[in-house]
DNA sequence: TCGAATTATCTCAGCGCTAACATTTTTCCC
DNA sequence: GGGAAAAATGTTAGCGCTGAGATAATTCGA
């Protein structure tokens, strides 16, 4: 009843061990007709290699260990997608682990992502706690840190600076002439792009001799719900600005709701300005003028750097996806 | 260099390699003097245990497979979170991979994840190729299909009946007093589920003495953009329907964009009906009219379920998480 | 036609852990 | 205070595979 191992189908084959297993991973000399043979025993006994004991055996896995903060923010599971895009046709297998935004908890995933001797890990953004970085770097496995090249990496990051994604987003703002503006943002805490973003913001504007007119950050993770709420919260508050900038896409779609709701002229009376390019952005009335952050993008080029090469690079390397403006027709 | 094992932790710890074991598993008998001096041990010398070498000793490991159609459609990502909740606060871990609606690729990757051993595989759906259900049957692994409880499951089936979801939108627009209904779709053969849908939807209505006044196909998987356009063009050719049943969601938002760009009364003139009950749906002016499924709670009530016992049931078991008529303002 | 390459295959010792069972130590009750 | 049960730890034999190196078979040029 047990499945049946190498040993089964070197038997049925009529050749040692060693043969059906270089068969299997297409490695040193093969006679033809010897492959051929040890195929159809494969097939026939319904052979499926034990990944555990090739593992041990060889101390590698196909593994890629991917952690990420959340599966509730969409932008995550875009960025997964990235990632199997470019597992696709390769034999590698994600092992994923959700954070929840706890540095405590990707520390115990990486640990138990470790002991699986991964290929690669890819984890999310700069910030770990002494023991993971300690941990990843005495490690040998290649290590991704994705979406923010704001910093050092301990082998590889792929993403986009948010920093510099502020400030564009300030300058798309003055060059169309509003100067009254507002942010509406979700909690920093747990995103620390975002905040990256609000200081780009805010710095983009003073080189423009200009400050903030008035912000509103909710305590929660971002959403549509959130936004609207807040946007209506600072509007309450703050009659006169022109433009809002909010931390992420789901928050302006939020506040889109909210003018469409309170019959705010969008952009005649006030401006929105989000982050992502997320596609229900796109799909509004008036498509939301935004910051196109490529998710996919940054988990497939990571991936693809990451297996074509299963050294570390010797200096760190910094790979930037880069974000494009979407005009859009909200600023 | 290489990292510590079980035999450095015992040695140090003066132990004999099993005692280590069984600190690390809690099983047996173990003094609370000498689980410290091991516990100080590991942590002395940064030991992570291999679980490779684990795995292939028990024959058993804390892998669960998960297989998932597609990271595209926000529906599965979202089971996934509900997963990832199941699997908080176990040791397990879930190790992904997409088939891109594609029955071959299904079994393969049922093929790789089976290698690993692992303790669950959980599915989606009814249909899988005779090899992929033979190899599943014939394995001992616990065995979850999800969303769809139409059908007789190999070991656990969590999800809701598509077909009755169908058949409630048809009485819930029936009891509202349309009449002429269409129906704007997208591909089925990626997605059987809608398809059920659409049958239940039909049955309903002949039920009542009605039949479809139009529909509309698209081929591409479902998105606000094609559900944009494939309403346009239904309207293009029937301009005398009194409410649109969608397969999802996202077409039924790209709809109610459309009639917003398009100046018609939703739902005086034309009334929408979706299905999933998504966020952005109740996020729209109007929330939308649609039936609620549970993704979350498919994926957490089947992890938990399958975790629960480690042989399979003797019957296949059968678990309706059902769903619910979200009333909205669209129908 | 023979030796050196080249090609094809085999042998065997682990990889690091766990299961099963054996053994020793401690507890505890009459 | 002696013996059985309970508690604590040790011993041993793999799990199924791969890597390194040895060996055998084949090719090929001079």
């Amino acid at each position: 009843m047990s499945s049946p191992t190498l040993a089964d189908v070197a038997s049925l084959a009529d050749v040692s061990e060693n043969t059906v297993s270089r068969v299997i991973r297409d490695k040193g000399y093969i006679a033809p007709a010897t492959r051929k043979r040890v195929n159809e025993a494969i097939r026939k006994l319904g052979y499926v290699p034990n990944r555990a004991a090739g593992s041990l055996a060889s101390s590698s896995s196909a593994i890629i260990g991917v952690i990420l903060p959340s599966m509730s923010n969409i932008v995550f599971p875009e960025v997964l997608r990235g990632i199997h895009a470019g597992l696709a046709g390769t034999h590698y297998q994600p092992m994923i682990g959700v954070t929840d935004y706890d540095l405590k908890k990707e520390e115990s995933l990486i640990s138990s992502l470790l002991a699986w001797k991964p290929a690669a890990i890819i984890t999310t953004g700069c910030e770990h706690t002494a023991a993971a970085r300690r941990m990843l770097k005495n490690s040998t496995v290649r290590v991704g840190e994705l979406m923010d090249i704001d910093h050092r990496p301990i082998d590889l990051a792929v993403g986009l600076s948010h920093l510099e994604a502020g400030r564009s987003a300030a300058r798309h703002l003055i060059g169309r002439g509003y100067a009254k503006i507002g942010y509406v943002g979700h909690d920093w805490n747990a995103d620390k792009r975002a905040h990256a973003r609000y200081l780009g913001l805010v710095e983009g504007l003073r080189q423009a001799g200009l400050v903030l007119s008035e912000e509103n950050r909710t305590n929660g993770p971002s959403s549509t719900l959130a936004g609207k709420a807040a946007l209506a919260e600072l509007l309450s508050r703050a009659k006169t600005i022109d433009a809002v900038v909010f931390s992420n896409d789901d928050m302006a779609v939020g506040g889109y709701m909210h003018c469409m709701a309170a019959e705010i002229a969008v952009p005649e009376t006030l401006a929105l300005f989000g982050f992502n390019g997320l596609e229900i952005g796109q799909t509004l009335p008036k498509p939301l003028s935004t910051i196109l952050s490529n998710r996919f993008a940054i988990g497939k080029t990571a991936v693809e750097l990451l297996l074509a090469n299963s050294e570390r690079n010797k200096k760190p390397q910094i790979v930037d996806t880069g974000f494009s403006i979407l005009e859009g027709s909200t600023a």
